[in-house]
DNA sequence: GGGCAAGCGGAGCAACCGCTCCGCTTGAAC
DNA sequence: GTTCAAGCGGAGCGGTTGCTCCGCTTGCCC
């Protein structure tokens, strides 16, 4: 109840860096840096004071801009995930054959993720931070399944839940002990049994 | 160091009954049952505070038994770890065909672990409890490979540790919303990324 | 430069959790 | 029945964590 009280009495304050002092809006930004920078280091877990401590400000200022530790997460978490999604993106218009697409977005997803701990706990759980983050990756993912399917290469029966699912329980590898070496070897596992090299549909 | 005195000097106590009073015997099993159960329910991180009401002991009594939660959390999860793969292997020996083993170890891992949260979490995250548990189950997968290589059911490259890690990222799927009804098609995929089907050897 | 609202910092509150301490109770040996 | 060590319960300690409160500081407008 401290936030948009802005200096103009319309509109939603989208932006919202209208009206704000300038030493303010510096400690904004230096929060959400290492709110970042922590949560991805240590997971979504990590004492607020911390926090607080590596940006250089006081708890009362970090409470003054965000609401709740969980607030900053999401906030944090929304930015990063839209990134990683529009970069998806782009890789995969740039990428003509569909299957390769499709791998290349597993290889994407494991890649981020073993270096971002909040980003893929979030991504483990429930396919993202937000519900809009996993509406959007849900429909990216489905637009790649789409694509395989037209080309006859993927197996029959396989949905776009399915792919999401695989792909977070494949995050959970990366973190084992020794996963490092690992995950690309068991990317490819479930990838091949994804293909329609497989005549079986999956079970309902 | 409250525990193991009893009655005769000699030997390491093995089944350590010896010497205890019949009530103190009696709370130290509602002990482990309350453990067991709620460990299972909701994880290993629980309150102690809600084992020691489940079991109807106070905390004193609790620690007593046990000389912290990690310990008790320990002794019951070996305990589960130790029957389950017992049946396992009774299950394997059971079963002719090496390859429906091998599935069958997946689909009782899988079946297993979506009722037991902190086995779960233990098997997803190390492969068992104890390193010694680990080292066993570990064994039995090797069998378990071995037999289906000998009969050139598996693809070549597949290490044990690939399967441990692959069965136990699904268990992951298991705990996802709706992963009750996915996690069955997804170990398919998996399955069949792993058989001789596929002519390529897993990239090292 | 002066005035003051906006902003700041961090001590401290409340809730939680693992574990301990100690006065009371009780099983069992005689 | 008496005795007493073994055993018991739960208040409470110490540490952690999310969040608040409030006296002090500072950017901005004149």
């Amino acid at each position: 109840m401290t936030e948009h009280r802005a200096t103009a009495p319309s509109a939603g304050a989208s932006t919202a860096t209208r009206g704000r002092r300038a030493d303010a809006e510096r400690n904004r930004a230096a929060i959400i840096t290492a709110a970042t920078a922590v949560f991805a280091e240590r997971g979504g877990e990590v004492d607020v004071r911390e926090i607080a401590r590596r940006s250089g400000v006081g708890m009362g200022t970090l409470y003054r801009h965000f609401p709740s530790k969980e607030d900053l997460l999401r906030l944090s978490l929304e930015q990063e995930f839209t990134a990683w999604l529009t970069e998806a993106h782009e890789r995969a218009a740039a990428t003509q054959d569909p299957w390769q697409a499709l791998s290349g977005f597993f290889e994407q997803v494991l890649t981020t993720q073993a270096h971002n701990r909040a980003l893929m706990d979030s991504y483990v759980q429930t396919g993202g931070p937000t519900e809009a983050c996993v509406q959007k990756c849900r429909a990216f993912i489905d637009a790649l399944r789409e694509r395989c399917e037209q080309a006859g290469l993927l197996r029959r029966g396989v949905s776009t839940e399915d792919l999401l699912s695989l792909s977070a329980s494949l995050c959970q590898v990366v973190q084992t002990p020794g996963g490092q070496h690992r995950w690309r070897r068991l990317m490819t596992v479930s990838l091949d049994g994804l293909s329609s090299r497989h005549p079986e549909p999956l079970p309902s």
